[in-house]
DNA sequence: TTTGGCACTCTTGTGCCCACAGTGCCAAAC
DNA sequence: GTTTGGCACTGTGGGCACAAGAGTGCCAAA
C-alpha cells in the first residue's frame, strides 16, 4: 500500500521532482539517476537519487517505462508538479504586443475567434481552441422572416454582438409578406433587450397561453422564433487550429491513438462538454490526461480560460498538447489570450 | 527510351494490366507473375505473363518496389485504367435511397452540403468534401444595414438560395437608423434579382459616377455593399468530412507526409483552387497522383463532380483517397451524389 | 509465341550477441 | 540515520548472420 504522499515526499523529493520533470519536459527522454544527479545541483550521488526515486515512484508520481530506463512523470506526478512546483514564465512583453495587434485587427467576432485560435496554435505549436461566445449570455436585437418559397422560411436572428444565427424552417401555412413583416415588428418590439435564453422561455410561456388560437398570426411567429432558439447548429460553436501540430509529438505517434484524438476534434460536442466545465472557473483550468474523462486524452493535457465581456464569462479558449508541455509557458500565453480576448471584446 | 503505349500494349497486354490493378487495388499488395496468371484466366504459364508485365513496365504503367516483388501500378497505369479499362459498378439501389432521404431531409443549403460530404466520406470510408454553392452564380435578394456602435455596421445580405452572408464593416461617418433604412431600401429595389456578379460590377460603375458627391448617402450605402460582395469569409467556402479515414491507408501513414495533407486540408484555399478546375468540367473528373499539381497529393486521387441547379453549375463535391482506391465503386457514388444534391436544390 | 528451368536478387523474419543505461540492494562510511 | 560505492541484474536496441520466400530476367527448347 502506498504511503500517504505528505508524509514521504519530503521538500527535497519535492525538488528532485520538479527537475526530473522540467528535464523530461524538455527531453522527452525518461531521467536517470546520474542525470538527475548531476541536474539538482546538490551535489549528491546518483545512488542517493535512486533512494528518492524509489519513494516517488512509491506514491505514484512517477513511474519507469521498464526495469532499466529512468523515470518519467505519471499523470499524478504532472498534477503535484503544476499544483505545487510550478514557476510560470510570463510572456514576452513582444509576444503580448504581437499577440494584442494580431487580435485588435479583427471587427468581426467570428474572425476574432479564429484569430485568437491560430495565435494559441502557433504560440505553443499545439492545437488551439476557442468556443464561440455562449448564446444564452447574448442579448437578442432583431429579428426578420423572409419567404423563400411556399412554405419555407428563412430566419435571421441578430444578437447584442452582431453575431448572426439564421434557420431555415417550414410552417403548416402560407404567410403573405405583410404578415410576415407584421411578424417580425411584434418580435422586435416585444422581446427588445431581452438575452436569449429568457427569450426563449418567455416565447414558450406565450406560446402556451396563445395556444388556444391557433390561427393567430402571432402564435405562428412566436413558434417561429422558438425553433430557431431551440438548437443551434452544432458545428457552429468551436473553432480548432493546428491540430497537426499534434502529430510531432513522439508520444502521441501512434496512428490508431491519433485518429481518435482527431476524431474527437471532428465530434466538437465531446470537446464543447469539456470545455463547458471550466465556464464555471476562474481563470486557467488545467486537465492532465484521463482528468478530462476522455480516453483519447490519456496522455494529454487540456489548458483553458474563461473569456469574459462586461464581467459575464462568454466562452472559453485554450490549448491541447501532450501532457509533456512546457506548462511555464503555456499557462501564461492562455492566461494572456484570454485577457487580451476580454479587452478586445469589452470595447465594442 | 520507352516504345510508344498504343505499339507494344496490346489487347492482352492491357487485360492483365486490368487484372493486375483490380487485385492490387484488392489487396494493397505488389502482384507477381504466378497470381496473375492464376487471376487472368487464360491459362498462361507465369513465365509468359513476365514477359507482358516488362513490356508494360517498359512504357512505364507499372512498377516493381523491388527487384524480387510483383508489379505495383505507376499513376501512368491508374490514368490508363479508369480512361480505357474500367467497368463501373453502379451504386446499390438501397444505398442511393439512403442517400436521397438523408440529403432530402435537410432543408437549410448549408446542412446539405455537410450532410452530402458526411454521406461521400462514409460511403467511401475515404474523406469527402463539398464546395458551398458559388456566390458569383447566386442571385441577390435583400440587403439589410445593422448599426452596432458608432461607425460599425452590420450587413445582412440574402441571396436567392436562402444563404445569409454577413459582415460588420467600419464607415468614416456615422449613419442614423433612417438612413440606413433608407440606404437598404435603395439598394433592395435597384439591384432585385441580380446575380452577385452583375451586382458587383454595377455597383463599382455607379459608385465610380456618383464620385463627385461624396457626401451622398446613396454612395455611402453602395460603398458599403461594394465591401460587403468584395470578399467572401475564405474558410466558409468548403467542408472536409472524414479526414482522418485517410489515416486508415498503408500508403499514406507516414507522419510526415500525412501531416502536409492534412494541412493542405487545413489551408482549403489551394484545395479550392483545385476544384475550380472541375467546375468547367463536365461529370465526374479524376485526379491521379500528381495531377491535381500538390506533391502532398503524390499518391492520392481526387474524384470530383459538378452539381447545379437550373442547369448552371452551382458547386463541386468529391472525395480523397488513396490513388489505390476502388474506382468502380467510387466514381457511380460521386456521380449519383452530385446528381441527387442537384435535385434536391433544383426541387427549390 | 510460349514455356520450363535456373541463377540471381531483394525482403523479411529470426535468433543471437553485445554494449548501454539504469536499477535495486547491501554493506561500509560518514 | 543518511549517504555512498560497489555489484549483480535487466530491459532495450543495434548489428550481424542466416534461411526462407517471393519473384524476376534470361535463355534455350518446344
Amino acid at each position: 500500500m502506498p504511503s500517504s504522499i505528505d508524509t514521504s515526499v519530503n521538500e527535497r523529493a519535492q525538488h528532485f521532482l520538479k527537475v526530473l520533470i522540467e528535464r523530461y519536459i524538455r527531453d522527452g527522454q525518461p531521467v536517470g539517476s546520474r542525470t538527475l544527479a548531476r541536474d539538482a545541483g546538490m551535489d549528491l550521488s546518483p545512488a542517493t537519487i535512486r533512494n528518492v526515486m524509489a519513494d516517488l515512484e512509491e506514491v505514484g508520481l512517477v513511474r519507469s517505462p521498464h526495469t532499466s530506463a529512468g523515470r518519467v512523470p505519471t499523470n499524478s506526478g504532472y498534477r503535484f508538479f503544476v499544483d505545487f512546483l510550478l514557476t510560470l514564465r510570463p510572456v514576452e512583453e513582444q509576444d503580448v504586443e504581437r499577440l494584442r495587434s494580431r487580435i485588435a485587427a479583427e471587427k468581426d467576432p467570428k474572425a476574432l475567434i479564429d484569430v485568437a485560435s491560430r495565435a494559441l496554435s502557433s504560440l505553443t505549436s499545439m492545437a488551439g481552441l476557442v468556443t464561440v461566445p455562449r448564446r444564452d449570455r447574448l442579448l437578442f436585437r432583431q429579428i426578420e422572416f423572409l419567404r423563400l418559397s411556399g412554405n419555407r422560411i428563412l430566419v435571421i436572428l441578430v444578437t447584442s454582438d452582431g453575431e448572426v444565427q439564421n434557420r431555415v424552417i417550414e410552417t403548416g401555412v402560407t404567410f403573405t409578406e405583410s404578415q410576415l413583416t407584421e411578424a417580425a415588428n411584434f418580435i422586435n418590439a416585444h422581446y427588445s433587450s431581452l438575452d436569449l435564453e429568457q427569450m426563449r422561455e418567455r416565447v414558450l410561456e406565450e406560446l402556451q397561453e396563445t395556444r388556444s388560437r391557433m390561427d393567430d398570426i402571432m402564435s405562428r411567429a412566436l413558434e417561429m422564433a422558438g425553433q430557431v432558439l431551440n438548437g443551434q447548429g452544432p458545428d457552429e460553436d468551436m473553432v480548432v487550429s493546428g491540430q497537426t501540430n499534434l502529430m510531432g509529438f513522439a508520444e502521441l505517434a501512434q496512428m490508431e491513438r491519433l485518429r481518435q484524438l482527431f476524431d474527437l476534434f471532428a465530434e466538437k460536442r465531446h470537446i464543447l462538454h469539456l470545455l463547458d466545465r471550466s465556464l464555471e472557473a476562474e481563470g486557467v483550468q488545467i486537465f492532465i490526461g484521463d482528468e478530462s474523462g476522455y480516453e483519447p486524452f490519456e496522455d494529454c493535457s487540456i489548458v483553458t480560460a474563461p473569456y469574459e465581456v462586461d464581467g459575464r464569462v462568454k466562452g472559453v479558449l485554450g490549448v491541447v498538447g501532450p501532457a509533456r508541455m512546457a506548462y511555464d509557458k503555456v499557462i501564461p500565453i492562455v492566461d494572456v489570450t484570454a485577457r487580451l480576448v476580454s479587452s478586445i471584446l469589452n470595447q465594442r
